[in-house]
DNA sequence: GCCAACGTTGGC
DNA sequence: GCCAACGTTGGC
């Protein structure tokens, strides 16, 4: 059974970071430890941020493509999908000059830190948990950034 | 709509 | 830096 905030399903997912680029530690520091969730391009994530994400939600913050690669922390959702600025600045990395305000094709939500784990969960350590043998995250290929855990998956590594 | 070529992700 | 796996692009 899903968990209920106020009568509404709420959710759990994975947000993948470079930390090189974006850390845990950037969010912490960031106005009210908050930051949209900016610069995704596929189209598979963009529909979860667009039409899936709700606020109180919460999320595993995971750091990617670095030494140990793992989840680091934890994050709520403080705001759902909304139109992604960085794809209408000419100047960001992210621009995308196909898009446009009245049809924006990139979405972000809002994401507060909540916790840091007193230590990583690296991935390595994530892999050998039967429970999470599902977890689109270890599964061959998966490139996503955003994925979606399910409330057993999050228990269980909460309880780690 | 098929599919080859190319680009990207990300663990190792 | 290597490379497997996947997404995207564009010719046809």
């Amino acid at each position: 059974m899903p968990a209920l905030i106020n009568g509404i399903i709420m959710a759990y997912w994975l947000f993948k970071s470079e930390p090189e680029t974006f850390s845990i530690d950037h969010l912490k520091a960031c106005p009210k430890s908050t930051d949209s969730w900016n610069g995704v391009r596929n189209y598979q994530a963009r529909n979860m941020l667009r039409d899936q994400i709700k606020v109180g939600d919460e999320g595993f913050f995971y750091h990617s493509n670095c030494k140990v690669p793992g989840i680091v922390g934890t994050v709520k959702i403080v705001r759902a999908g909304w139109p992604d600025p960085t794809q209408f600045d000419p100047d960001s990395e992210y621009y995308d000059p196909k898009s446009s305000t009245e049809n924006p094709r990139w979405f972000v939500v809002d994401v507060k830190f909540n916790q840091k784990f007193s230590s990583i969960i690296p991935l390595q350590q994530l892999k050998m948990l039967p429970g999470l043998s599902q977890m689109p995250l270890l599964r061959t290929g998966n490139r996503l950034s955003i994925t979606p855990v399910t409330k057993e998956q999050w228990q269980i590594i909460l309880n780690l």
